[in-house]
DNA sequence: CATGAATGAGGTTTCATTCAT
DNA sequence: TATGAATGAAACCTCATTCAT
């Protein structure tokens, strides 16, 4: 994970880290429950146990600490995922997405709450911090599109505009999240899983008769 | 659409709907550009060239504002939605699903910025209003859905979810909206619109050899 | 009396105009006694007997508010100068350099506060506000330095460097308000004005021998 | 100069003092840039590279060190003004005052900022500092007038007011220093120097006339 | 004796809302 | 009815000072 470029006093550099990584981990909670623009620098102190000296002793403002939550929960999925995916076997790539899949839902299913946060909130950053929160976003969408074109180059896959595939599997992942109050009416998240994994993985079959 | 109750006593039903929905519609420009925590008052009236007095005859608060302008959004994109869909032929699924989903794409390819907006800032309503703003989703997701099951009961197509098929395809329109900046890198609307038309279309299809 | 180029809501001249001169008024008295740092908005408040955001309705912030103040008492200053200055006989410059320098000595004696206060406070201005002020300065020394020469060219005063008589009369007429610990110890105001005119007149006595 | 006092006892007095002058120095440098309220405590640590526990073990305050920067170059002139008129041939008291004050407007060149710093942030003391700070400037005040009545009494001088004659003297000096933004337009330091210093020596010269 | 992280009161400023005119 | 000046609570952030290490 990247280190952020704030405004700190300290010199300590492993101790910043750590507090840094403290703060962000309170704050995303207290964020996620109220929004940015509701919660106060009162409830983010006390929802990291800190004054808030303390707390702009690692932050400079509340906007870094907003930044720090994004960028941060991008970079643990973008780390997370590339991680995983360099597990897989790329000799078959129809099992290697499938497991891909699983591993993106599980993610925003387990962080549904940073996920709609993040779609909410990044408004509030300046272009050039939305900006740096996007790289994770395509640092996973390359991961994807890699399992693709790798499917499509060993004659397994046939798809035409990996780079919108690679997308929309995000963009549903991403769903589960931030329209739950839909999807959970009438899905659960095995099903909801399972039925776009085959549809997707249907969709890929090249077509015997074309061959 | 709804006029909105006020606390004032009016008499001229006419003038307040009138200058409600003026309100709004300028108010839906000022919050766009800003978000709605970042648009003061004073910024609303100027948009709406009144004083703060008169918008506070008509509204009785910022956040009574931002309920009618995401809650209008909502009611106009599933009236017209509603009412286009009566006039497609039930007895073509196919061709009459296409003409839907472009309509729908178009919808949030001409109104972008109010449907990132209304991701990002329904987080600021009150669980109820909240509710009242996925009613209109809900009559959009039925319209989509009811398509579907059109096209199943008469054969055309094999759909085993639509209720899941019709979300990801609003899911997929909006996407276009709030993932504009990755995918406006790559695509156009209509290659868009058009590559998911034929995917969807094609997963629908009822394959022969299965009949 | 200049305008000052502040952030106003209001768009009824006069009444700003009348605000500012009273905030400027009142927050005079408050910063002469405290200094401009160590008093804080609630005390100007309190002084102005406004609430602070009917203060902040008419500057912009409490720097804005101590640039008027400084910058009104130097106009105020000039003006009465200039005006008075206008008023004497150019063909008895003796006569009239007295007078000017009673006049210019009064003001201080009267207004000790305020000119320690410019001395003390400039300096938490920026440069350009900075430079505004001492326009004030400038128009009073080149009512003095007018008489000076005046006289000169008329014969009557025999004077090499009259822009720097002209700036030791200021600095003396300052002295009496920035130095009054040290000179209220030995001196009464009309001794110290009395003294100084006598010496200045004497100096610039065209002397009969050199003739 | 003295050593101040401070709250922890310490065995070391020569460590003391030299900590102490250490502090002021640096901290001159400091505050004379951005004024004493402006700069804050871990910018006079960091000139001084010290510790904020290591400053305060040797001021109790912030405060404390104002008070020293300022009473320390107080008597800093004081001394060398006192030392070097012992120096000085009281039998030519015309040749004394003239080197005197060349000794006193160079001081006030070399040492502009504090002079004016010390203008403009005495107020920031409290009463008691402040009235120590004024005994530096009346030792010098004596030191001058004692140089008038010295000529007096050897019949060189007619002199009325020596104290008031003393005091422009130092203001005079002064000014150079807080009223550079005016003086520096139109003089440079040896002509400021020279015309005060022959106007001065004029005025007090005896007229042989009067004899 | 030195360090510098931590404290938390208090600073300036903003803003939704009201109400006298 | 319409206005917009006024309110004042509460927002974010700073900073002199302390004290555990």
């Amino acid at each position: 994970m990247t280190t952020f470029p704030i405004r700190t006093f300290s010199k300590d550099e492993a101790l910043v880290k750590e507090r840094q990584e403290h703060i962000i981990r309170r704050s995303t909670k207290a964020f996620v429950k109220k929004g940015f623009s509701q919660t106060n620098m009162r409830e983010i102190c006390k929802a990291c146990e800190m004054s808030a000296g303390a707390v702009y002793h690692y932050f400079g403002s509340k906007e870094e600490i907003l930044y720090a939550v994004i960028s941060s929960a991008g970079s643990k999925q973008a780390e997370y995922l590339e991680s995983f995916a360099s597990t897989l076997d790329k000799k078959e790539p129809g099992r290697a997405l499938a497991s891909l899949m699983r591993k993106l839902f599980e993610w925003h299913n387990d962080n549904q709450d940073v996920t709609l946060f993040t779609y909410q909130e990044t408004r509030n950053l300046p272009r050039d911090a939305r900006e740096q929160i996007f790289e994770s976003e395509c640092r996973i969408h390359s991961v994807i599109e890699g399992f693709l074109i790798e499917g499509a180059e060993s004659g397994e896959f046939r798809v035409e505009e990996p780079k919108l595939v690679a997308h929309d599997i995000m963009m549903l992942a991403h769903a589960w999240a931030i329209r739950r109050w839909l999807l959970r009416k009438y899905f659960d998240f095995e099903t909801y899983l399972a039925t776009h994994t085959a549809v997707l993985l249907k969709s890929l079959q090249r077509v015997e008769a074309e061959g």
